[in-house]
Order: structure tokens, then sequence, then C-alpha cells
RNA sequence: GCCGGAGUGGCGGAACUGGUAGACGCGCUGGACUCAAAAUCCAGUGAGGCUUGCCUCGUGAGGGUUCAAAUCCCUCCUCCGGCACCA
């Protein structure tokens, strides 16, 4: 049979050798550096997928996330876009201390051994970057400009010092930022975070949380990572009360969402931390044990059994003039809103619980529709909407009502103010570690705090430094950076020895590829002509961390006049993760894969091919060595096809798209061209479902196989349209099969095919018949007949008529070129 | 507890706006080639039934809307992710 036109080694067709191609192609794309883009002209396309952290060596989960970047790089580039694609290194951080711990080796040296690793295995990958642009993020031509930021910052007052309660890592032995914290445990070693009371440099994110929340909701992000941070900002709407004290002439003020619930406040609750908790520690010292015990319980992070203690002092509840008891309780936080509650037992789950452990009075004033509550029957406190009960003038208005009129009428009365509050901190970037870059600040017995000039930056990292991993930070060590003169008066003065978190490195990487500046952090024209990125990809794990600094970065840049943007990232995807035999990869599970064995075993092509087919890119993959053998043997299938049958290659492609071939056969494969042409186009663009994408290229594949004139023009110029389409997902074997059967360009610098409609659909369809909306019968019919020719064709059916016989018809429902559905009683 | 997302063959996953459920791949079965195997090529493959061509059932469970539901609505179950004394 003509279909086995190659079977084995009997023929003498050259074998598919990914090494020897994928080495060929990845010296010649480097050599010519075909991937760099130098001009600033032209429709523009700025593709960005995150930077690898410079630990050992690449993993699966990067090579998910750059094969994903690389397609859509590829394929902008193919039509006709200016398209930029970058790659660089984060490289400040605390493993790398952790190493020279460990090992004894200094930080700069560990990390730029493992950059040099990272940056030969991107290569072996082949991944399309402008390697001229990449960033790394420890050289001091990099951290001089977080230092630049930063002044400029202090100067705008965005960036203030306060000594506060911070989350202190004690693994890690350093302060960590809000977003930071998982669970009360630290985000990198997973140790139990505490309470520290450390001086703090904080960036002053919160001036920006409205409009970080406004903009967020309208962006094309997933929306899981829209939610997270919509959550993390956590605006609310409420209002401040304020509570008068018996036998004192202070007041308390409370922050409540549900001031309609005022007339149920029978007591309240201060924080250990409020400052008149303090006060009334000093007047009555017999409590100050309790107290002291509930602060040190607030300092560690995580839910703790409630519990509080009467202060023997009293307040009045302003709407009903009630004396209530004022409590000190654990559950009370210091950070948000005041720092103080009105506790309302009946509607709020946590001050029922307190109320119940310590008999304090429970008072509905919100009775659920369903039930007229008594105060015996409730048994658990009852948050939802109601009618207002006990609450004077109001009863009987529902609570939305209740809680817009009582706002009203407290501020007439002058009791209480409406309030926004927001769970969003500002961002703590403090370090008391060594690897990352140092804060430009100089403290003066003279003049005090003082920013160091721009023209002294960089502050540059001592290298001399011993990383013992025990006591402070290894900078208060070094003599020689600790010790300065006032930039001032000139007199001694003493060097800031924190570091700043990695994450503001990370918070402009995307501005510097696009342009390095020389006077600037970078070239303004060029910013504006290649920001904001059009498409981001990476992990979800950075929704709210990376992700918010960025945005803040980006908005905070604009106010000191250096970008016009308002957001850095239009579009995002975020990928899932690599799975294997049920469970993360990871180490200690020890179900690593390591991408240079599949290389070395399958090559580069095979394993982005594999990765890219085996799920949808935001869905978790499942890592299957099968699989990958599949994806290896299309790639063999493509490579036996195109050497035994490739003709010349062509500049422009031309019957395909004619409207009338030889013969029917040939229609059919101009039709099956086309679909595939139009399904792999829109699966990258609209979907990003790459799997899809490659599942339609091997239907293409199959069928070529079984396509009897291999020799006409047609079948030639299809092979070709299957190299185009296969080169964004696995470049090296399709451009080395292009150059074969005669391609002399790069195929990025080819066109993507375009796609003819008319030559979609065939002239004759296969119409579904149904009856009752079942399967009965399928039609072969030219796609332009009309309603009524169907329904009288189809009654002509034997199995129709077997169907409907002795049946009443009711209706035909018709729907073009897909079915008739025949409804009988 | 609150907020997201998802449940489809033996497995990974298709089915985009309601219109042939299971594309494509893996696995399995049969055939061709071979002394044989591997590789390759071709064909079959949701379950059950029998008269082998068709019938019945089938997208986590139950109900509903519709000529027609994996898809829309309601109730419930399970799994994954995020947040969590945020007043």
């Amino acid at each position: 049979m003509s279909l086995n036109f190659y079977s084995g080694d009997k023929m003498n067709f050259p074998e598919y050798n990914a090494q020897e191609i994928e080495k060929k192609w990845q010296k010649h794309w480097e050599k010519e550096k075909t991937f760099a883009c130098s001009a600033f002209r032209g429709k523009k396309y700025y593709i960005l997928e995150m930077f690898p952290y410079t630990s050992g060596s690449i993993h699966i989960g990067h090579v998910r996330n750059y094969s994903i970047g690389d397609v859509v790089a590829h394929y902008k580039r193919m039509k006709g876009f200016n398209v930029l694609h970058p790659i660089g290194f984060d490289a400040f951080g605390l493993p790398a201390e952790n190493a020279a711990i460990d090992k004894g080796t200094h930080p700069k040296d560990w990390t730029y051994t493992n950059i040099k690793n990272l940056r030969r295995q991107l290569k072996r990958l082949g991944f399309s970057y402008d390697w001229d642009r990449e960033v790394i993020t420890c050289d001091k031509d990099y951290y001089r400009w977080n230092q630049w930021f930063f002044i400029k910052f202090y100067q705008k007052g965005l960036v203030y010092q306060k000594k506060a309660p911070a989350n202190w890592c004690p693994t890690c032995r350093t302060i960590l930022a809000n977003e930071q914290v998982i669970e009360g445990n630290c985000y990198r070693c997973g140790s139990p975070v505490v309470q520290k009371n450390l001086k703090q440099w904080f960036f002053k994110i919160t001036n920006y949380a409205d409009e970080l929340l406004e903009e967020i909701e309208k962006m094309d992000w997933p929306a899981a990572v829209k939610k997270m941070q919509i959550n993390w900002i956590g605006k609310s709407k409420g209002m401040q009360i304020n509570f008068e004290m018996v036998d004192s002439k202070d007041k308390i003020a409370v922050y409540t969402t549900r001031p309609d619930t005022v007339f149920g406040a029978t007591y309240l609750v201060l924080s250990p931390f409020h400052s008149l908790s303090e006060k009334i520690m000093e007047d009555d010292p017999s409590l100050k044990p309790e107290v002291e015990m509930m602060r040190k319980e607030q300092l560690i992070k995580g839910e703790v059994e409630k519990e509080g203690i009467f202060t023997g002092l009293w307040a009045v509840n302003p709407a009903n003039r009630e004396k209530i008891p004022i409590w000190i309780a654990n559950y009370v936080l210091m950070e948000y809103g005041t720092g103080a509650i009105m506790a309302v037992p009946a509607h709020d789950v946590r001050d029922f619980e307190f109320a119940v452990k310590y008999n304090l009075p429970i008072r509905v004033v919100v009775s659920p529709p369903e039930a007229g509550s008594k105060v015996d029957s409730l048994k658990e406190a009852y948050t939802g909407e109601g009618k207002m009960v006990n609450s004077g003038q109001f009863n009987g208005i529902p609570s939305q009502q209740a809680r817009e009129k009582m706002s009203e009428w407290m501020v007439l009365e002058g009791i209480g103010t409406p309030q926004v509050h927001y769970k969003l901190r500002d961002w703590c970037i403090s370090r008391q570690r060594y690897w990352g870059t140092p804060i430009p600040i100089i403290y003066c017995d003279n003049c005090g705090v003082v920013s160091v000039p721009e023209k002294d930056l960089p502050v540059e990292l001592p290298s001399d430094v011993r990383i013992t991993g025990k006591g402070g930070s290894p900078l208060e060590k070094v003599r020689s950076f600790v010790e300065c003169t006032c930039p001032r008066c000139g007199k001694k003065a003493m060097r800031e020895t924190d570091t700043m978190d990695t994450f503001v490195d990370s918070s402009w990487y995307f501005l510097r590829y696009a342009s390095k500046g020389n006077n600037l952090p970078f070239d303004i024209d060029r910013i504006d002509y290649w920001m904001p990125v059009d498409q981001y990809i990476g992990g979800i794990e950075h929704a709210i961390l990376h992700l918010l600094y960025s945005r803040f970065f980006t908005k905070a840049l604009r106010d000191i006049n250096l970008l016009k943007i308002n957001e850095p990232f239009t579009r995002l995807l975020t990928q899932g993760m690599v799975i294997k035999d049920g469970a993360k990869m990871s180490k200690s599970k020890g179900n690593v894969v390591d991408p240079e064995d599949i290389i070395k075993e399958y090559g580069a092509d095979t394993l982005r091919g594999f990765i890219l087919f085996a799920a949808p890119p935001e869905i978790d993959l499942d890592w299957k060595k099968e699989g990958l053998e599949g994806v290896n043997r299309f790639l063999k299938r493509v490579w036996r096809l195109v050497i035994a049958n490739g003709k010349s290659w062509k500049d422009k492609l031309e019957y395909i798209y004619e409207e009338e071939g030889k013969n029917e056969k040939e229609n059919e494969l101009k039709i099956m061209v086309n679909k595939t042409i139009e399904k792999v186009s829109q699966d990258i663009e609209q979907r990003f479902r790459f799997n899809t994408a490659l599942a339609s290229l091997m239907e293409f594949v199959n069928y070529l196989y079984l396509y009897p004139e291999k020799k006409s023009p047609v079948f030639g110029e299809s092979l070709q349209v299957l190299l185009l389409l296969l080169y964004p997902f696995t470049p090296h074997i399709a451009q080395e099969l292009a150059e074969r059967i005669g391609c002399k360009k790069d195929l990025c610098n080819c066109r993507w095919p375009e796609y003819k409609r008319s030559l979609l659909k065939s002239k004759k369809i296969t119409l579904i018949v149904q009856i009752n909306g079942k399967l009965r019968d399928r039609l072969t019919v030219f796609s332009k007949i009309k309603k009524e020719d169907i329904e009288r064709e189809v009654l002509k059916r034997e199995k129709v008529k077997k169907h409907i016989q002795g049946k009443n018809i009711k209706k035909m429902i018709y729907v073009p070129e897909k079915l008739i559905n025949i409804v009988v009683d």
C-alpha cells in the first residue's frame, strides 16, 4: 500500500536526531541574535514571563512557564509584531546566604555560578529571548536604581520609618512583610512568625489602596487573582462610633460595619495593645499580668481561645444610654480599625462566643425573618438581615435600611462618623540580612536621618563580610561599611545596615528590560513605546506579593513622572503546577523530574511539546513519561512525513488557497489545511489553549499520512503550512525540516499563514437527524439546502419512518448546517 | 467559617455562543512488516444487550427549564486553592 511510504531503516532517510539539530539551531540563534529587537517602531508586543530566582537549576515549572511564553512570542513575531521577549535573573535573596553558611561560598560566587548554569539551561531549551536585555538584580548597576527609587519615594513622602510590631521569622532571622506571612508562618521556610518591635522602613502602598482596588476590578486577569487582591486590600465601609465613659471624660472610639446593631452592644472590648489598656494597667496594677499574657498570645499568629478581663470601668451605649462594661480581650486586634470594638454578641459570632464564656448579656436587635427570636432561643449569633427590634425608634425597619438610617442619625447626634477601612498595610521593606540592596540612609547625631545624595549612589554592598547565621545583620559588623560621614554636616555618622526586601527588585525589572537608561533607570521614550507588558505569565503563588507590589511601583513611578501608564501588566496568565504521582514536584517528596535528563533522552522540542500538550496552561499538569513518548512519536512522524515528501520551499503559498481543486480529495485537503490554520491561530491568540492547538496539528498530520496523492503541489504546500504552524511549539525540528526542503529564512521571519474563509467548509455536510432529541440518522446534504427540502427529504428516510410510525409530528426544528430535530408525540 | 475553582472512559484531557458526548494523546486489542523482537504502518477501543445492525444507559447525586443540557437554574455531596479573631 502506498501509505507505508517509510518503514524503519530500510529506506535511506536520515533519522530524527534531536540533540544534533537542536544544538545546531541554538548556535545559529545565538550567533545571529535572531530574537534581538533593537528597534522601537511599529506594532509592539511585550511578552514577559516571571524571571527565575537564581537557585541551582531550572525545574519543570520554569519550563512550563517559559514554553507557554515562547509560543506566544513566536506567534506574534510571525504575525508581524515587534516582539520584546526578555529574560533575566532574580538574584538577591536568602538562599544565597544560607548556601554561604552551609558551604562557605560567598553569596556572590554562589549566585553567579548558578546564573551561568541557568543561562546554559535556558539556551539549551531554545527559548527565543533577546539575551542582550538580560537583567541581574544583584548587579550594582541594577540595585543602585532601587536606592534611587527609595530616595525619590522618600522625598515624595512614600517612604517612612516607624517602630512597630513586625513579623519576625526566627529561622530566617529577619522581618517579613504581611504578604509574606502565610497562615502565621514564614512564606519561605514555614517557621511560625512572631511579632517583634523594631524600627522598620515602609513603602506607603496604602496611599494607593483605592486605586489598586478600583483598577483591579477592570483588568483582564484571572478571576482568582483579582479576587485575592481585592480581599487582600480588604476595603470595608462602616462607622466610627464614640462611646462616652462613666466617671471619665475620655471617649472610646470603635469601628463597626454594622451600625444597625448598636442597640445590641452590651459591652466594649479593648485590644491589650490599646493606649487605654496601657493606662488602665497603670491605674490598676492587678490587671497587669493578665493583659501582659494576652499581649504575648497575640504576638503569636493564629487563633487562640478567647480570653478577657473586666477592667472595672463602664461606658455608655450612645444609642440607648445604657451602662455597659469595658473589657480587655485577646481577640481584638490593635492593627485594625481603632483597636476597640463594640460587642454585639447576638449578631457577631466572636462576641457571642465571648459573651457565653463570661456570661455577658446578649440582646437581639435584628429579628430573623422566620423566627420571633428570644434571647434564650439563640444558640448562635445571627449575622443575617432581618427586622429591627429592641432598637427604639428604629424598630420594625429592615436591617439594611436601618444601617443607613441609623448612620444618618448618629452623624446628626454627633455620636459617629462614616469611615472606610482597609486590611492592606504599608509594605515593610527592611530586612536584617546581607544579600540585598543596602537602604541608602545615614544616621547622624547632628542631622538625624539623612538620605544618601544621588551622586553618591550606589551604596555598594561590601564583599568582605562574614556570614555566620548568628547575631544581628551581617552588615552591622562591617565597620568600613557602617562608618561614614554625614553628607550634610560632614561629621562622623553611621549607615543603615538593613537591606531591602527582594520584592523591591522584582517590582520594576520589566521596565529595565524595556530599556536600560544611563542617567536614569530607563529611557523614557522607549518605556512609553514598550509598556505596558501585553502579556505576563507566571505562577499563581505571586497573586498578591509580586503582582501587587509591581502595581504599586508602577503607580508610584507614574507619580514621580517616570511613567505614563497606570498598570504594568495588561493581561495575565497564571499557569498551573506540575504534578507527579499526585503531588507537587519537590525534593522532599523525591518526585522531581530534571528537565536536563528529559532533554538528553528526547530533546527540548519533545519536552516543550509535551508540557504544552498535556493540559491547558492554567490547569495543574500531570507528569507522565508515556505522554512524553507520545509527543516524541508525533515529532518523529512529522519528521518522516516531511523528509519523505517535502518539496521545494515556496515564499508564497498559492495552491491551497485556490477555490477549485483538481478533485474532491484535493478540495477536502484544502479545507483541512485552512481549518487547521484557523484552529491553531485561534487557540494561541484567543484562548491560550496550546493543548488543543497541538491536537489539531496531530489530526492534520494523521490526515496527511493517509492522503493518497503525496506528490501533488497542494500536498507540498500543506507540509509547509504544517512546519510554520508547528514552529512556535517545537521550533528546532520545524526550522530544521524547513531548511531541508529549501527554506533559507528563519521561520520567525516568515509570515504566519492566513486562512481563507470560503475554504473552511465543504459544500457537502453531514446533517444530524434527531427524533425527540435522540440521534437517529445522518444525512449528507449540500450546505446551502433549504429547510423545506430537508424536511421533505428526511421523512423519506427508512430509519426516520421506523421511528415516527404511527406518531404525530408536532414540529420540526432545523438548525442550519447542524441538525434537524423531529418532535413527535 | 468566608471567598474562589473544579468534578466527563482504564488515564491526561476535547466538546468555544445549549445542538453528533468522549477530539487528540496515553494505555489496551487485533492485523501488516520481520526468522523473531523492537521500531514503524493500518484498524478497533464509554458501559450493557441481542437478531452484528441496531436498541438501552451514560458527563459527582437529585430535581427543574427546553424540541434539545456536560453546558442554563435550584438543592446537595466530594476534591483543590486562597483568606481567616479584619469587628
